[in-house]
DNA sequence: TTTTATGTACTTTTAAAAGTTACGTAAAAC
DNA sequence: GTTTTACGTAACTTTTAAAAGTACATAAAA
């Protein structure tokens, strides 16, 4: 699948939190992704953790910004979503007993981490800030073309 | 997960014909992998198509192999299970609508290309013969330490 | 003390992979 | 030529791991 869905669904609340409402319950947020607030709860839970965005409980409670996004990377996303497995193949970490994975991993686990390191150092040289400005170009770009149809 | 294990599977049973039993029918492969013939045959039919190996029908058929395991990588068997994705993040070809996603896209599109380059690069690099004997060290060594206790 | 929110353990859904069954085709044995 | 042994493949079922959803506890403001 996709840039992974929390991912993007994380970029989608960030960029939202930045220019549009400021805090916004978990409820507020289900609905504009067309999800529920329990998995919002639980994909905000990473940030909140990385002191990206802060939540509170009760009246007027939700979720808010408590850092610049352009100090926040893709690297803080991905590693907020739990750094889920970049590639689909790779070491079987808990299968060590088959000869032929080990022959196999001894001679691909060099390019992997090679590939690996790349991919990280590309994620942290992007911040959400970037990110954001090129949405709203885009954005401006689709709403010139569709008001003028 | 793994290594794909249909991946790890083929090299099994093409390093087996090649050092073990020459030629062997789907069942045979299927108890030695402890999996069903018609597994069997789904994946060696991509083996088949590529030319790394010969299935023939009735009395004394069987699979073997038509060329030199020095002459296979492990990108040809890659391709042959049907070059399933590498990356588990990446452009999400059916969604090219959202823009939040086609700017990091933008971004990282780029990036993922030139990782999945040099892993084709160093899968090319490999042949199931290296692997073979890699493996027969690793086996050797295996009962060495085994026999001895 | 009632309402509005988050926090989280537990259950359900769902989508991909693997496995199975069933039936067709081909080739050798008898 | 008919029986047996294999592959070929479509259709179906099972497994399983990730994602989503439910229920209920906790916390804070009205």
């Amino acid at each position: 699948m996709p840039l992974d869905s929390r991912m993007s669904r994380m970029l989608h609340v960030l960029i939202h939190l930045d220019r549009h409402i400021e805090q916004a319950t978990s409820e507020q947020i289900a609905n504009m992704l067309g999800t529920n607030a329990v998995v919002v709860r639980r994909m905000m839970s990473g940030l909140r953790e990385m002191g990206i965005v802060a939540s509170e409980k009760g009246h007027g409670g939700g979720w808010r910004l408590t850092r610049d996004l352009a100090d926040v990377s893709l690297l803080d996303i991905y590693m907020a979503i739990g750094e889920p497995r970049l590639f689909n193949i790779g070491p079987h970490t808990d299968n060590p007993e088959c000869l032929v994975e080990q022959a196999v991993d001894a001679r691909l686990g060099q390019s992997l981490h090679e590939a690996e390191t790349l991919l990280r150092a590309r994620f942290a040289s992007i911040t959400v800030a970037d990110l954001a400005t090129d949405f709203e170009q885009r954005f401006s770009a689709y709403r010139a073309k569709y008001e003028k149809s």
